[in-house]
DNA sequence: CTTGACCTTACAGCCACTGGAAGGTTTACA
DNA sequence: TGTAAACCTTCCAGTGGCTGTAAGGTCAAG
């Protein structure tokens, strides 16, 4: 199988595939005798599993060691699950301080008219010196 | 009031206090005559105004536009408004996202036992090829 | 035999900074 | 007065995770 085959197998593009490929997260690709990369199912799995690592918002450092965990038959579940319980968390603070930032915008832009005037609750309050948000 | 002063007084930092004159975000700081660069209140209060921008999730591109809104008096709120409710829109996107991701860790993580065996459901789970999530 | 779709490498660019080197200036203190 | 620390300057490189583009080789269809 070709790289964009590949690809559409695993939800990687072409490019993140080479480029997984030279930040060596994946072994070599074989190649055909045109110099072409070939990727057998196996490689393919692999490509799936980091490109549903990246969708749940691991990095490649993180998608990097869930594969080898993945490729361990001597792993311990507890190290998956540490990894995962980690990222919850960090995620759980990314979501509520966008849903701050949200609130912050909501709360400015309803207390502005936002009609053809220069009156505007928005400017004044981003102007205000206050601290907090991101 | 010089650029560490000014820093401090914003909530940016120096390196990127500069780095907003270079992409000429603000105008260049006035120079003192040891070529030091200098701010008065006025400069202050728009650094804290992209600082504040920045913070409630507007990009420099739209932070640029809010400034000069600011800065225009004849500016009409509703612009102001439209940036608002369209960023607070992407936003809501983005916090959907991420909680779904927040979601899938938390189910992954609840049918892995964690322990010192090599079972592990959220392996298993990355490895099955399902789509869906960022 | 050509066209177009694929593949290759290599390098530049994106965002929004941050770090570091190499040097000039100012301030505090012994 | 000397000097050390804390500022300031410019310039260049690096971050993450790709994506775009250029310049070229290969392959299948008509």
């Amino acid at each position: 199988m070709n790289i964009s085959q590949a690809a559409q197998e695993s939800g990687l593009s072409a490019k993140t595939i080479r480029y997984y490929e030279e930040i060596q997260l994946i072994a070599p690709a074989a190649r055909g005798e045109n110099g072409y990369r070939q990727y057998d199912r196996k490689a393919v799995e692999e490509l799936r599993f980091l490109a549903h690592a990246r969708d749940v918002g691991f990095d490649l450092e993180e998608s990097r060691q869930l594969l080898e965990l993945q490729r361990d038959r001597s792993r311990q579940s507890r190290h998956a699950r540490d990894l995962v319980m980690e990222k919850s968390q960090k995620l759980q603070q990314r979501i509520e301080q966008l849903v701050a930032m949200q609130a912050e915008l909501l709360a400015m832009a309803s207390r502005c008219l936002g009609d053809e005037g220069p009156d505007c609750a928005i400017l004044e309050n981003l102007a205000a010196g206050q601290e907090g948000g991101e």
